[in-house]
DNA sequence: AGGGGACTATGACAGCGGTCATAGTAGCGA
DNA sequence: TCGCTACTATGACCGCTGTCATAGTCCCCT
């Protein structure tokens, strides 16, 4: 939810982003972007020649950008806050979810796992975009657990966890309109996610 | 990729869900599925009064119920063969995909994952269908995890997750195409799982 | 033989999708 | 004033979608 206010054409990449959260690639018309964007119709194929397939594909790279700076965020406020840990990372990805969730309703998920289920709709191309953006969400993360302390042989692989566990988990939750599988999900991964960081400093 | 040699009714409820496994609900014509069940297209208004609504919500429940089957004959096979282990039967869950994906590509999804994200599109049924297929899918897999040795009090909550961590690898998996996220999840996962029941025999 | 139910076969309809084509406007440098 | 570029505005096209309407065929039961 952030509020770009910057050009038309960002506008309609952040738009589309967003429309992609509800009903998936294919009940995202083009025409409706420019209208949730407040764009004219025409500056659809100036600012996007390559047509539908372009607009969601950096729709996707605009969200794996959103989601890894999210992580920053989150490290940089749980370092001023106190004692930054992996379960208390992952608590905080999860919370942004049961977040909107509570506050706004149950009706978007997470725009790159709508493209990639979609993504014989949408050209091979889209579908390595939604691998770039996985990738541009999970290596922050990795580095956010090597900086916690968990290492560096397991840190990759306790990202893709992280993230494997989130994304299921919203996909439950939006079909149950319940945050239980997100706070179930936080709760039992957290012992896993800090016994990692003692790994390197077993005994007490 | 079991052989349904039942009626026509049948037939087109699976190609259903073979359908939305690839493409989501929204690019799943039912023109399309008529022609890949072999079934003449005037039986869908006969079979499927309901509409396009009716059939995708059958598919999901065709799709729960199978991956409740499965879970039970994993159970059996792994009786049958030795110890089975909490892990062991997410890593039986987890092989499934990537048996697929290696000898068959990367084209199709869960079909219930497919349904969620494209819920807005296809009524409020669909999304309920959805979480029933969750439903008869976390049952069987609690059930079993208790039968493992599981306290009853956490079998629900390491269904939730080891679905949750699968669903969320399926997608990673498809988007990379590589089988990747999905054995890092079965292992890493696997001591966790493991612990859950020792935690009711501690000692030894 | 005939009636009736289950199933099949088409065709039409209205709507929406992405994309292309064409024309129009605004601003700016020369 | 001209010309150029960036952007906007429509409208048309074609294909596809789900759904309905109307017949038509088959087969079993009485």
């Amino acid at each position: 939810m952030p509020v770009p206010e910057r050009g038309p054409r960002e506008r309609m990449v952040f738009s589309a982003a967003q429309l992609i959260r509800r009903g998936g690639v294919g009940a995202t018309g083009m025409r409706e972007v420019a209208l949730h964007a407040g764009a004219p119709r025409g500056s659809l194929q100036h600012y996007f020649p390559g047509g539908k397939q372009q607009l969601v594909d950096e729709a996707l790279a605009w969200a794996g950008r959103y989601a890894g700076r999210r992580v920053a965020r989150f490290l940089d406020e749980s370092a001023k806050a106190g004692e930054p840990t992996p379960a208390g990372l992952f608590a905080a990805m999860v919370r942004q979810w049961t977040d909107e969730y509570t506050a706004s309703g149950f009706a978007a998920g997470c725009p790159v796992a709508a493209a990639t289920v979609d993504c014989a709709a949408s050209g091979d191309s889209t579908r390595e975009a939604a691998a770039a953006a996985f990738a541009t969400w999970t290596g922050p993360v990795a580095e956010a657990l090597t900086g916690l302390g968990v290492p560096a042989a397991r840190a990759g692989s306790l990202a893709t966890l992280m993230i494997s566990a989130l994304e299921g988990a919203i996909l439950i939750a939006r079909a149950e309109r319940d945050v239980r599988a997100l706070t179930t999900v936080a709760t039992e991964l957290a012992p896993l996610l800090d016994a990692a960081v003692a790994t390197a400093a077993p005994r007490e």
